[in-house]
DNA sequence: CTTATTTGACCGCA
DNA sequence: TGCGGTCAAATAAG
């Protein structure tokens, strides 16, 4: 409620920021990676605060729904239902890219054909769930109207100091992430061959302060844009993604965004323009 | 070797 | 009894 509307402002006070600091880098500097990636930055966080705010409105009828429901059980037989101690709180955050990373380490312990829906949903558990007792879980399931999104639910929260996975790693730890094949990667699935564009996640809300976090902190370095075009996606090798993912969500949110950096380039240079009039309008 | 994934079996609940 | 969640043996990956 009140908290997801915070959360879009904070999105999209994030992406003011941004756009202020890429105004005053494309005026004084000459750094044009970092205006670039500052450009698929703000892309990124208005796609989130867009989907952000159109879901809301499905989960304002979700709940309609089960209200009128429960209001009908109610008058047949008057059982007396607990829907108290739901494990754990949820909230849904949509975050612009195929990556169904998060920062944890995951293990696989099942995956389940759900009646219903075409897609199987996976079954994860924290890498850590022996070691360190860690309780937290998630599912994760292609959404049945949009293959591009993933519903993601977490149970539980993270009780392990997670460090099994760092952000900063080599290249290939982000090969299974972003968009694909266009650079002629060979695909044995027929299944995508379309840059996914967003994804659905159902969030813990101590994760999304984690989420936020790396969201903060993470800092790019040019070789790793560099290297946009040659990643491929092995995301949808199976009918879930790996159960284990490395690396950091972030980068891989930003080979999507930044797809197309011929289309970038020429905004660029025509960007000139405009620059003086947003420095007096934002700042 | 160790560690992760796959996948059918199993089990509890409605 | 069927569905969804978990277990665990077999298998793959590193």
């Amino acid at each position: 409620m009140a908290m997801e509307e915070k959360l879009v402002i904070n999105e999209l006070e994030q992406g003011r920021e941004l756009a202020k600091r890429l105004i005053s880098n494309l005026k004084h500097t000459s750094s044009v990676e970092s205006s670039k990636i500052m450009i698929s930055e703000i892309l990124r966080i208005y796609q989130n605060a867009i989907l952000m705010l159109s879901f809301k409105e499905d989960d304002k009828n979700i709940l309609k729904r089960s209200r009128e429901i429960e209001e009908k059980d109610s008058k047949t037989l008057s059982k007396k239902r607990k829907l108290s101690d739901k494990k754990t709180e949820e909230v849904r955050v949509f975050v612009g890219t195929g990556s169904i990373d998060d920062g944890y380490c995951w293990r696989k312990y099942g995956q389940k054909e759900i009646h219903g829906s075409s897609n199987p949903r996976g079954y994860f558990r924290c890498t850590h769930r022996f070691t360190q007792k860690c309780p937290a879980q998630k599912q994760v399931q292609r959404s049945d109207k949009d293959p591009s999104i993933f519903e993601v639910k977490y149970v539980g929260n993270h009780t392990c100091n997670n460090n099994s996975t760092s952000p900063k790693t080599t290249g290939t730890s982000f090969s299974m992430f972003g968009e694909g094949n266009r650079v002629g990667l060979t695909e044995q699935t027929e299944d995508i061959n379309k840059p996914t564009k967003t994804e659905e996640v159902v969030i813990s809300l101590e994760d999304l302060e984690y989420k936020k976090d790396i969201f903060k902190t993470y800092s790019f370095s040019n070789d790793e844009i560099e290297n946009v075009g040659g990643w491929k996606s092995n995301i949808f090798q199976e009918n879930l993604s790996p159960a284990t993912t490395s690396g950091s969500g972030m980068t891989s949110e930003i080979a999507t965004a930044v797809e197309d950096w011929g289309t970038v380039d020429s905004y660029f240079s025509s960007l000139d323009n405009i620059i003086d009039l947003g420095q007096d309008l934002w700042s």
